[in-house]
DNA sequence: TGGCGTTGAGAAAAGCTTTTCTCAAGAAAA
DNA sequence: TTTTCTTGAGAAAAGCTTTTCTCAACGCCA
């Protein structure tokens, strides 16, 4: 038997007897050939791999991107190179010299907030990059969540709860996401309250509790927090005033990090930012780029959505 | 130029002259060349890259292990597949098929727990096999933290500061670390006070600390947890009571999981079980293997460390 | 000057698949 | 019976490196 009938048998191309494919398929299964991969990609020039790139170290936005590259490529034999580069140039470059020698079929850049490169050039590489949460390169494709309407679905939850005096409590104001959020906040309830810019801690939930109750006049009967860190100690602070969540005062946090968000006392109602279906379309997309079909350039939003907890009152089920 | 004479010059072997040589190294700099790792990995079986396979969804502990393992081989130009499979086994055959396929040189196995296996087959796979932070097959090398060396080493650190009624409240008795971690507790304080078995979350740590508060009785000077989270309850909880932390109770965690340790008012002390490191010699261990050098099977047990914050007292300089 | 050793460089094979070409045999048509 | 198709199967090349072998040329010694 020659490997080129062989060959032809397992791929069903060529022509041959059924009687001999079917021999050939058999008996391939009895010594359970593998087929090379190796061989086969250094003919096809696919290796079916692609590396994906961050600087996120604690996984915190990259683990559920990558849990919908590899769920969606994982079906067509993709296997995903993951490399943490921190925000070492160096280490970045030694990185993406690995994945070109080892010719994956694709690169993802990602990271931990979507208006920062990664401290790489990925410009004039031989396979395509598309980036996910990240800032990308211009005229590249580029996926990243809808802060705003992700914002609005927050502030709407609250007011459609009756809410009417909702605080913003949010991160530095240097991440385009913090400008976003309190935009679209801006934009629902106008400029009666300002919009508290603080940092990423719990820290800064307690502060941020402490200015607004100490504070003369009425106080807020909801608060829109920036991430669910925040959510959780504003939270936490309210109960040690004494101030009941979400009876008195409703909270909403963002990010949905479940391991914040439902350990939360009361759980948290938060944004879910969709990381993994990010990670779905850019890996879908990082494959057609590889497959040679050609995809339109330029920023993808995708919508978040509101997980509903226990943290606004309102009912569940709805 | 001959395509032999070209990869000699490049690769420093053969015999030629040294201007040749040179002139080859030049040229190849300045087309840019870069030898097709899949060729060389046909030819020598060995594709530098391996596979790390796990079930730990949020990557608790598995991406300080991945953390390690890329620090110790991206000098050597190994690239690692992370494939995330969840508890689920046909998941699990497939990314072994793909990873097979792709001729790894090595599969490290991880998990969220010591005591449990993934739910894939990995004996008699025709690449080695390490298993790091999940329980390994028979004769298999396994490398996993030390807890009963932890437990001593936070017990100790309690009685150190003068503290005498030492509680322990920890996670589900089924786990064999927290089995470990009681096992050297009651080691060193004898049977005077009940260990706490309870679940992994923070609603069991407010909970024991009511248990402790209610009994009558004298109340103990510091706690010992399971986790970062049960202690990030129990502080919690006993700043709620009035109790000063660390002033009257001592409060150690363990994991130095630093996203719950560090946001902890105050800061947790917590025992570190050192998992980049163990990451670092769980790739050198597959490494060696794909090597051909011979590794001693067994259990390879790696020491924790205190990490030192402000939860206990004490003076953090020593 | 003939023989031998040395040195530099090229030829060829191996590693594994897939694909394209070629070819032989058998069947159908003339 | 001879010619023409059709069908099934094998040969060979390509994809890229590395390694082993071979070979030509040159210098040196006898």
């Amino acid at each position: 038997m020659s490997i080129s009938t062989a060959s032809k048998a397992l791929n069903n191309t060529g022509r041959m007897g059924d009687e001999t494919r079917e021999r050939v398929k058999r008996a391939a299964a009895e010594i359970g050939f593998r087929p090379n991969a190796l061989a086969k990609g250094l003919l096809s020039n696919r290796t079916f791999t692609i590396g994906l790139l961050t600087n996120d170290t604690y996984g915190r936005f990259t683990l559920p991107v990558m849990a919908g590259i590899t769920e969606a490529l994982v079906d067509h034999g993709v296997s995903v190179f993951l490399c943490t580069i921190e925000d070492d140039p160096v280490l970045g470059k030694v990185h993406v010299d690995a994945l070109l020698d080892k010719h994956v079929d694709g690169i993802i850049a990602s990271g931990k907030r979507i208006d920062r490169r990664l401290p790489v050039d990925l410009s004039n590489l031989p396979v395509p990059v598309v980036y996910a949460f990240t800032e990308g390169a211009p005229d590249s494709v580029t996926f990243c969540a809808d802060d705003f309407q992700g914002a609005v679905l927050a502030v709407e939850w609250l007011q459609g709860l009756g809410r009417r005096q909702i605080a913003h409590v949010t991160g530095p104001d240097s991440f385009v996401s913090v400008r976003e959020r309190a935009k679209a906040y801006r934009g629902l309830i106008g400029d009666a309250l300002p919009v508290m810019y603080g940092t990423w801690s719990e820290a800064w939930g307690h502060e941020a509790v402490a200015q607004l109750w100490n504070a003369a006049g009425a106080k807020p009967d909801a608060i829109f927090c920036g991430n669910d860190q925040i959510a959780r100690a504003v939270v936490d602070a309210l109960r040690e005033r004494g101030v009941r969540v979400p009876e008195d005062v409703s909270v909403v946090g963002f990010d949905n990090w479940e391991i914040v968000a439902a350990q939360t006392r009361p759980p948290l109602t938060t944004v879910d930012m969709n990381l993994k279906a990010l990670g779905r379309e850019a890996g879908l997309t990082v494959l057609a780029l590889a497959e040679g079909r050609s995809v339109e350039p330029g920023i993808r939003t995708l919508p978040c959505e509101l997980v509903v907890r226990q943290s606004c009152g309102g009912d569940p089920e709805l």
